[in-house]
DNA sequence: AATGAATGAGAATTCATTCAT
DNA sequence: GATGAATGAATTCTCATTCAT
């Protein structure tokens, strides 16, 4: 999680900190109004600090992109194998895996939007940091996918555009949320859009199998509900 | 197609040839290096024309990215229809207009793209302009969607999430082409795409008709197949 | 009459015309706008031409300020002579060219005022024409005073400074005229500003006359009283 | 001697010198050459810092300009209350006034011809700040005269019109300082402007004191002449 | 003669970045 | 370490002037 984005401060607490308080800072304003749209002075007032301090922690005002949108990307690929860890059956970790993924979009949706927008707006080597973390947690949806395959759960497909898809799915949350927030919870688009996609590829095991996971879900719910 | 977009200049055949250079211009500039990146001077430079004369033509460098925008989102809307018109059966008529989707968005690629970095950069009134014309666009789709359903040709899924589902494959193409340009044709992608999304929709009368349709696009082609 | 400004176009009768047209329109906007704001477009527009034919009666945008001023110097230069021609009393005379430099002012109040506003915005050479002009319309007046003095009417004062001061009063109409407009008319202003100059400028003798010429005046007004 | 126009910087002491720097150079500039003709570089450069330090103190252009003129309308209405404080005598009052009016004018030359050229460029609002601090400077001038009035010592005439003849002398000196300048000293035009106004405008009992005041200030010169 | 499209120099303004305190 | 004043390059937009038609 080493960022490549020096620091003229020593004291790595310090750093930390610091940065801390500029990337949420900069993450409103970048989610909020865009990245060139936002200035230095907008960061450093929302952060509750002078505009100097961040030079201090960044070399460059894309620096503080690259933080932004390196919270987002890891905070991707921590989360969604922590989900799943410890889940055997294949496809109930990549029914977790899933809706890992979409809970983290959700809970990072400006985020998330944020990086559709401006990743471009990264110098190449940054840019391509950022698009190997995210390509990072694809592998780990693909290779729930593949586990699938290979128990016979999930039919012969291409496994790229299964996982694309569902990658398309999540992030997709994020990017018509405004349209979708007021239709459905997300609870409910993630069990509609699974329920599209899995349909067409689970075999008959896979479906029995999924059938079976469901039930004991309801039942788990039925005996503790969880809080909305 | 008219556009809000005043020009100085009056006669209309000039107007229109102008603004085609400058979109022009301004899709390459834009899709490259996105909006704030690009000045005037480039794209007047790229256009061939002084960067006095974009003023002619537009009032301000926004009104530049919208009608790159709005050039793009009223292909949508023209080529999608077309591709259907004429066609009766429903789910040949989804199928198409899937298809004629993923061409437009391939032929459209950069701007595709643009629009999901850069219609933020708009101001609301013109952001909205562009929202409806896409919204116009999902409700071809959601049409075919909804006429398959009545068919019993698809199952009782959520219109909406199944419409959003096959959006975001079309335009996943263009967003994520640098990863699949070098693994599959665009021929491939709307195949395996449509694999998983209409296997897990159809009915059993619907996978029957797809199966005809397939069938008889295969002997079609057979006869007189298409040049690359 | 003639200007130093040169034109394209041969014909002097159509130079005549197209000049007044493009003084016109460029008088009322220097007036309300000032010079600076005015574009050449906005004078064009004004004028009922192109920009282009502008361009055809006068070198550069400046040309067209010169003219406006300069037909309003003018019409000073010509006015008053006019109005004391064949007068031979000394006192009526000043009286009587006073009287007609208020009211030229007042027929261009708003290209007086822009004369105070605008002439520095010629060139030097411009700008001396002007002022020249302008020096020759307050020798009439104090050719009047001095004649005056002569014949014993006005008591021994500062040639230059009386004359100043008379001017000012007259262009301290146009200057003011915002707020001497709702609270006399112009007629009061006029014997108001004489009442407090003369009064301490005549000597006995020239009280006497100026009595008899207000009484003759007075008559002369009850006799044909004007239109107000 | 609030100003209205905001600045970047906090420090009060540092603000207060930054302004005094750019209205400085400003004056000159603006008096030289107008407001239009002259640059923000322009600025910068006479006052001997960046443009873009300008706008640290200062939101637009035209702030500049409404600084500059405040200065001049602001020394106005400073420094003749001041010249007259403490007298009590209704026309040495009267005398001072006019005299303080004249001597600021000719101290602030150019920036009193500057507000002749360049209110009219201000915005409406800015504009009426300055009419208003003018009008300031009249009332004190027209409630001398109303006092002389009261006193018996200046006839029953309109104060309106006596008032502005006496601004009209003091801008006067300004306006055609070109042409005064080579001809007489300010006391000289001072006096001989007094000489015509208030030989009109003195009863009897003005007269009279008028006499005395200026055989008071005569021998008071000749104990203890006045430097320059 | 007249038009008005085209040019391009120039101006105001912003803001990333530096640096003295 | 922190501040925030200062810098100046860069950008958008305007408009006098030209010139092909």
């Amino acid at each position: 999680m080493s960022t490549n984005v020096t620091a003229t401060v020593e004291d790595p607490a310090l750093v930390e900190k610091r940065r801390h308080q500029i990337v949420a800072a900069a993450t409103k304003l970048f989610a909020d109004q865009g990245f060139y749209t936002t200035t230095i002075k907008d960061i450093a007032r929302q952060a509750g600090v002078s505009s100097g301090l961040v030079y201090l922690y960044v070399r460059e005002k894309e620096d503080v992109l690259l933080l932004v949108l390196l919270q987002v990307v890891n905070s991707y690929a921590q989360e969604i194998p922590r989900a799943i860890e410890g889940l055997a059956d294949p496809l109930e970790r990549l029914l977790r895996a899933v809706d890992a993924y979409c809970r983290v979009v959700d809970r990072h949706r400006a985020a998330t939007v944020l990086a559709y927008r401006s990743t471009k707006s990264l110098s190449r080597e940054r840019r391509l940091l950022i698009q190997q973390r995210e390509t990072e947690t694809n592998d780990i949806i693909a290779a729930a996918v593949v586990a699938c395959m290979k128990a016979g759960l999930i039919r012969k497909i291409n496994v790229d555009v299964l996982t694309y898809q569902i990658v398309l799915v999540a992030h997709g949350w994020a990017l018509k949320s405004w349209y979708f927030k007021t239709r459905m919870s997300l609870e409910e688009y993630i069990r509609d859009s699974l329920d599209i996609i899995l349909a067409g590829v689970l075999t008959p095991l896979g479906h029995r199998r999924h059938a079976a996971l469901l039930g004991a879900e309801r039942s788990a719910k039925a005996a503790k509900p969880r809080r909305s």
